[in-house]
DNA sequence: TCCTAACAGTTAGGTTGCCTAAATATCAAG
DNA sequence: CTTGATATTTAGGCAACCTAACTGTTAGGA
């Protein structure tokens, strides 16, 4: 029947998704390996840059839980890249700012993170790069329903 | 000049693919958290199911160390999915095989897993679907790079 | 033959990043 | 001025990974 047919296209594509998605995890966690700063961490770091980050918004940002983002934050605080300040509007609330050391260490670790990846990226067939770039607003819709 | 327009370029595509990356882990947890059993799990179990893999082999093909691959092993074979014998040919060698038990909870959870994924996959356009089938073989290939 | 280096796996101990539940402090509404 | 909601931190735990050290086995010389 068509749908069926339909439907064992899509579970096939769902099998090669999940093999991509673990190997996503491997080349994440080698990337991470790589460098000082790891990317849980560069993820907060990132959100704190434009300098009032809230600890609730990082974490909805990044999809963990606020206890989760509060300790990244506190490593970050304590290796001088971040500042707490409490929020002048709401005392409840800490704004999470980069200090210019926490500028200055997202940029080298995008920089080096990228021209990894850039590296790897350059071994490709021009038509290998059009498929992933061509791929990658998908992969950012699906992860969107996937939040939701 | 046409080099660095050239770089530029590529290290635009490996920003975009590097938060491809962290979504990846995202919805990899997201996966993970719906199941009992766990994708580094579920991943030392296929490799048991032909019935006589090895520890180092699993480890090797996990992309994780073998003390890794054994604490996984142990907790399977605790939970009576795998059962661990002694290689015949060399007894330093340990081969790790499925049991039936095993072997149906490998079904059950790529089944499930797989229509997770599938149901969002339903919702992209075709196009969008042809993007991602189009764009897989080549994180294959990426993934392989990484290893290297 | 026997010794030793290489190899396969396990054990011990540590790290990171995530989680839930409970405590603390503040806000805002009645 | 009390009470419920909100923002964060603290405490305690868990999963998956790692390195270093240990045990047992194999295999290649001297």
């Amino acid at each position: 029947m068509n749908t069926n047919q339909a439907d064992d296209a899509l579970l096939a594509l769902a099998q090669s998704f999940r093999e991509a998605l673990r190997q996503s995890v491997y080349v994440m966690r080698r990337l991470d390996s790589e460098e000082q700063l790891s990317s849980a961490q560069l993820g907060v770091l990132k959100m704190a840059l434009d300098g009032g980050a809230r600890v609730g918004g990082i974490a909805r940002n990044l999809g963990v839980k606020v206890p989760s983002a509060t300790e990244q934050i506190i490593k970050l605080e304590r290796a001088g890249l971040v500042k707490r300040e409490a929020d002048p509007d709401d005392s409840r609330a800490v704004r999470v700012a980069a200090t210019a050391a926490g500028r200055a260490a997202v940029e080298n670790a995008d920089r080096r993170r990228n021209e990894f990846i850039a590296g790897i990226l350059g071994t490709l067939s021009p038509a290998e790069r059009d498929a992933v770039q061509a791929a990658l607003p998908v992969f950012d819709k699906i992860n969107h329903s996937v939040q939701s």
